[in-house]
DNA sequence: AATCTATATCGTAATATTGCAATATAAAAA
DNA sequence: TTTTTATATTGCAATATTACGATATAGATT
């Protein structure tokens, strides 16, 4: 098929898988460094740190803005985006709760 | 094409991608779920716990267990398997650190 | 207004993912 | 040994993703 069934698992684990797809990319992954690095969401020259042509970054700042990893919007003529914190807290909460529940039982076996 | 450029980014952005990728199916975030709610590696009743046949599921495992985020084997004629702590954390402080370099910095303007 | 510059969208080809029926495999139970 | 039980693999259809050339859009510049 290809179609994922969402409607069968709940919206919190459907947030999460589509928050983390979002970052299940290489070049999107490198968009959000690159966004952290310049400490800036003036982001013009992205095209020109990225070893893709600019349609191809352009889909992926949709995807990354679609999944709320990042925000903002035109400026002009140039882009004006930034990292969205709160979806990042929300990743760190996740897997830090994850972390913290493996850590409290120990039970691992393999 | 459909092909990701893997060799254009860094083997660092390309392990963050590969986990996140794995978690960025319900399916599979709920299987995560599952083995840390009970909290035992033995988890042959899986299958009766998500609503997706048994050669999806089977499929979905083999995906998590690729991208290291759950170890294990078979055991007799029952799967063994458990999340694998150490990828766990690798999520963890990697989104750990964005949140911090983001506390610190504090320059967004969207 | 005409042009330049930067980004978005469209269209499309190549590849990947999702899901499951059918089947294979292998240990356990009878 | 035969059967049962549980998981993996194969094969395939439907859908999604990735990438980019061509083009559209829109503010900035001249």
């Amino acid at each position: 098929m290809g179609i994922t069934k969402s409607d069968q698992f709940t919206d919190k684990q459907n947030a999460i898988a589509t928050i983390a797809k979002a970052f299940g990319h290489p070049a999107r992954v490198a968009i959000m460094e690159y966004l952290l690095k310049v400490d800036s969401c003036i982001c013009g020259d992205i095209v020109n740190e990225l070893p893709l042509a600019q349609p191809t970054i352009s889909q992926h700042l949709k995807e990354l803005k679609n999944a709320g990893l990042i925000k903002g919007n035109i400026e002009g003529n140039a882009i004006c985006y930034c990292i969205d914190e709160k979806t990042i807290e929300k990743l760190q909460n996740y897997f830090g709760n994850i972390s913290a529940k493996l850590r409290k039982h120990k039970t691992n076996c393999c």
